[in-house]
DNA sequence: TTACAGTCAATAAA
DNA sequence: TTTATTGACTGTAA
């Protein structure tokens, strides 16, 4: 297929900043989005909130109602920018109209779409909506959804902006939280022969991942397979991955229509639309991932359901992009390459139509299957890659210290890792994802960088985390410990030690009695995990070693 | 080197 | 079966 022609938009010009030159420019005077239709109903996912985040994460902390906030966060994530894309029009029956069309959303919002720019250097033509330039302070439409109101955007950028920085900022590194972990954590271990490394995981607790990974190893680090000598303690090595290879740069391929980058794509609805779709179609994630995103289900799920600001992704824009071209895609087009991945035929991939370009089966899903039979066949070293589940107590400590301390230092994690018996990577992976995904989620609406054109007051009050994921960290406050709040780092540190010693002692308790302790499991955790800020009971040590020495 | 973004993919949960 | 979760891998950027 051709170059998808540029889908320019005269009216686009009339958007006089048009150039990217000037983004913050533009992310101030307007708020141009490529936007969703609005009159799209899509199915109200629940969307992720913090609570989500590493399982029991703040199990310590009052729940949060996920929901009000929801939709008062996506207006408020996607702040200032550039234009909303807008999305077909949902496609129930045949949507003729939204052929090539661009017609959706235009007469909708004030009729002639007005292009800031093409939107899209060499997207199909007609694949790709026109945009529509609206004011920030656009009134009395549904557009308003999709956009902030200034006011309304600039203190939440203003927030978002000061959180982050907060954020970033993050705990410095609780050195003196070494000793003390230690000391408190110490006390774990004897339990953690009981609940260590579930035998599902790791044949032994000491052998878990590779610790750090050695780079001398050559760039293409993974794919050396000597990890035997990596660490000694990675017994479990876990097969490298191949690099991927897709092919979500064939610019024939209309799903890889490019986006301008003045463009706004509101990833929440967009993934709303796609949820939708699929619901509607009955297709599968993993269909759905694999075939049109290149991406596995796992992935599709949490970008679905926790995606980006459009204005904070980076490389992965390319999956929303291909979110997006693909929802732009008339029903029969969308649909059909689905079909005929239905089929898995290969012969009737052929025969089908070809669709606008649509490329071959996804070389993510070739690539994995052939490296999964390419390990199938006979090859010892084709084992699944065994993934290391971390007992409760080890997933109570790190997400309790994590409360405390989303950063700890080098030592600390050592600390950690020793008491809990695990690999300094694998401590230092849960405090990397911990903090990635504390970050993301529905509270996750700090502004890119171009977009944030002044710098903001912080914000007064709060709340931070409009959406009630905040309290896991004990109040946002947690994460911008002071240096001068080391101390209180410490209690809590020693708190959450407490807490999960307290939790094994009484899980020590419940298989004496040789009682099933699945079924007690949430009391426990009640009991020995109390409230961020009631760390509770008194504990003695003593009681915790017999209650846990085996 | 280190932190992070983007993902994979195992496996838990629904 | 399908979706959600999450520990770890890989490439990049600072």
């Amino acid at each position: 297929m051709e170059p998808p022609a540029v889908t320019s938009n005269p009216s686009s010009i009339s958007n006089s900043n048009g150039g990217r030159s000037d983004k913050r420019h533009k992310a101030q005077s307007n708020a141009d989005y490529l936007q969703i239709d609005p009159n799209s109903t899509f199915i109200s996912s629940n969307p992720r909130t913090f609570e989500d985040l590493p399982e029991n994460f703040l199990d310590t902390i009052s729940p949060q109602q996920p929901s009000q906030s929801s939709l008062n966060h996506s207006l408020a994530e996607h702040t200032s920018s550039p234009q909303l894309a807008s999305l077909a029009p949902m496609s129930i029956s045949n949507e003729s109209s939204s052929h090539y069309g661009i017609n959706s959303m235009g007469s909708q919002y004030g009729g002639s779409s007005s292009l800031d720019k093409p939107s899209f250097s060499n997207g199909p033509a007609g694949l790709l909506s026109p945009l529509h330039i609206e004011r920030r302070h656009t009134s009395g439409s549904d557009y308003n959804r999709y956009i902030k109101e200034e006011d309304n955007l600039e203190t939440h950028l203003m927030m978002s902006s000061s959180q982050q920085q907060d954020i970033d900022r993050e705990t410095p590194p609780a050195v003196s939280n070494v000793e003390l972990a230690s000391t408190m954590i110490a006390s774990i271990i004897g339990e953690q022969r009981n609940s260590s490394p579930s035998p599902r995981a790791y044949q032994s607790g000491s052998k878990f991942s590779s610790a750090i990974k050695d780079e001398s190893e050559g760039l293409d680090g993974g794919h050396t397979n000597g990890d035997g000598s990596d660490n000694p303690s990675s017994a479990h090595v876990a097969p490298k991955r191949a690099k991927r290879v897709y092919s979500t740069t064939d610019a024939s391929d209309p799903l890889n229509a490019e986006i301008d980058n003045d463009i706004y794509i509101d990833t929440r609805e967009l993934c709303k639309r796609i949820a939708y779709e699929l619901k509607q179609h009955s297709i599968p994630q993993a269909i759905f991932a694999e075939r049109i995103l290149c991406r596995s289900q796992g992935t599709l799920s949490d970008l679905l359901r926790n995606p980006k600001p459009w204005n904070k992704l980076k490389s992965g824009r390319e999956t929303f992009r291909r979110m997006f071209n693909w929802v732009q895609q008339p029903l029969q087009m969308r649909l059909g390459i689905l079909d005929m991945y239905k089929s898995g035929d290969a012969t009737e991939m052929n025969v089908l139509p070809k669709v606008a370009g649509m490329s071959p089966p996804t070389p993510a899903q070739n690539v994995r299957q052939s490296r999964r039979s390419h390990s199938d066949g006979g090859d010892q070293s084709g084992n699944k890659r065994p993934r290391l589940v971390f007992t409760d107590i080890q997933k109570r400590t790190l997400q309790a210290i994590f409360r405390e301390t989303q950063r700890p230092s080098r030592e600390m994690q050592q600390t950690i890792a020793e008491h809990l018996r695990l690999d300094l990577s694998t401590v230092a992976n849960f405090f990397m994802n911990a903090r990635r995904r504390s970050r993301s989620g529905p509270n996750n609406d700090e502004p890119a960088p171009y977009q944030q054109v002044r710098p903001i007051t912080p914000p007064p009050e709060s709340p931070p985390r409009a959406n009630g994921s905040a309290p896991r960290q004990s109040g946002g406050s947690s994460r911008r410990l002071h240096p001068t709040s080391l101390q209180h780092v410490e209690e809590s540190v020693s708190s959450v030690a407490e807490s999960a010693i307290a939790y094994s002692r009484e899980l020590a308790a419940h298989e004496e009695n040789g009682e099933d302790y699945k079924m007690e499991e949430e009391e426990g955790e009640l009991a020995a995990i109390p409230d961020d800020q009631t760390v509770g009971g008194i504990y003695d040590p003593q009681d915790e070693v017999q209650a846990v020495s085996i």
